[in-house]
DNA sequence: AAACACTCCAACCGCGACACC
DNA sequence: AGGTGTCGCGGTTGGAGTGTT
């Protein structure tokens, strides 16, 4: 036994609403609110031939006077790919950060925009002064990650060779990064065997870092600024896909 | 100018969660 | 405790608008 539909599509209308519509659906609402009664009946009420969750779909989207209209700033774009990047889809939490924005503005706009940036390769470019990667610097090119020898590649946010070099070349116990020292208990591996080996690099934009060459596991989740979730896995060199699905950054796009 | 391809976004759909009886 | 109704969410789609050939 299905699910009863909330209402008689054949006795409702469908599609891109009117512009009178809009006005019965604004007019009512601003005047009795949308906690008088229920969406299932408001339409009723309200005198439209509409289903309610399509009133209540058009509302939260369109009508409501705080809504956020025009592009979305590089801002607003950070927000959305560093949350992306900790939850997921989930866009009802990430549309509640940027107020006017609705879940389904953010989605769409991830969909059509900030998704295919991610997944444009192009690298080398790491902007120095900011100490961000670009979005479609993130992913290495495809000869990169050819040339590489390393069995994993991932760009790291933020993190520029010589604050990395500092794993290398001075406390093993412990990671600088912007004047802070964070502890190396958070990486699985025993960063006693480091390699210096170029071969071994990690690829960084146009910059490259010297790994351990069995490093296969990393955790950010203390790394100040950067709220992170789970832990990043890597095994094998990162296809475009994975890296989209299995890491997990901020971004900041340009 | 016409046909086709592509992009974008508003709207729809189905499902899980929750509240209420 | 279980059934029913409603809400809210995320995935998907339809079609208008725009670009390209």
């Amino acid at each position: 036994m299905g699910r009863t539909p909330c209402c008689d599509k054949t006795k409702v209308k469908r599609g891109q609403w009117s512009p009178e519509e809009d006005e019965i659906l604004k007019n009512y609402i601003l005047k009795y609110g949308t906690s008088a009664g229920n969406w299932i009946t408001l339409p009723h009420r309200a005198g439209l031939k509409r289903c309610g969750k399509s009133c209540r779909l058009r509302w939260l989207n369109y009508l409501r006077p705080d809504i956020k209209l025009g592009n979305f700033t590089r801002e607003e774009d950070n927000i959305i790919c560093s949350l992306y990047t900790q939850l997921g889809s989930r866009w009802s939490i990430i549309a509640s950060k940027l107020p006017g924005r609705t879940d389904n503005d953010v989605k769409n706009h991830w969909n059509t925009k900030l998704k295919k940036k991610l997944l444009t390769p192009n690298a080398n470019n790491f902007d120095d002064s900011k100490q961000v990667f670009h979005s479609s610097s993130m992913i290495p090119k495809e000869e990169e990650q050819q040339a590489a020898y390393s069995p994993i590649q991932f760009p790291f946010p933020n993190w520029d060779s010589a604050g990395f070099s500092s794993i290398l070349n001075n406390n093993k116990n412990m990671v600088q990064h912007d004047q802070k020292q964070f502890p190396l208990s958070r990486f699985t591996q025993d960063y006693s065997k480091i390699s210096t080996s170029r071969e071994e690099s990690m690829i960084f934009g146009s910059s490259s870092v010297e790994m351990h060459e069995n490093i296969d596991l990393a955790w950010f989740n203390t790394f100040e600024g950067f709220p992170m979730g789970d832990e990043i896995m890597g095994a094998g060199i990162w296809n475009q896909q994975s890296v989209l699905e299995d890491i997990d950054f901020p971004v900041t796009f340009s």
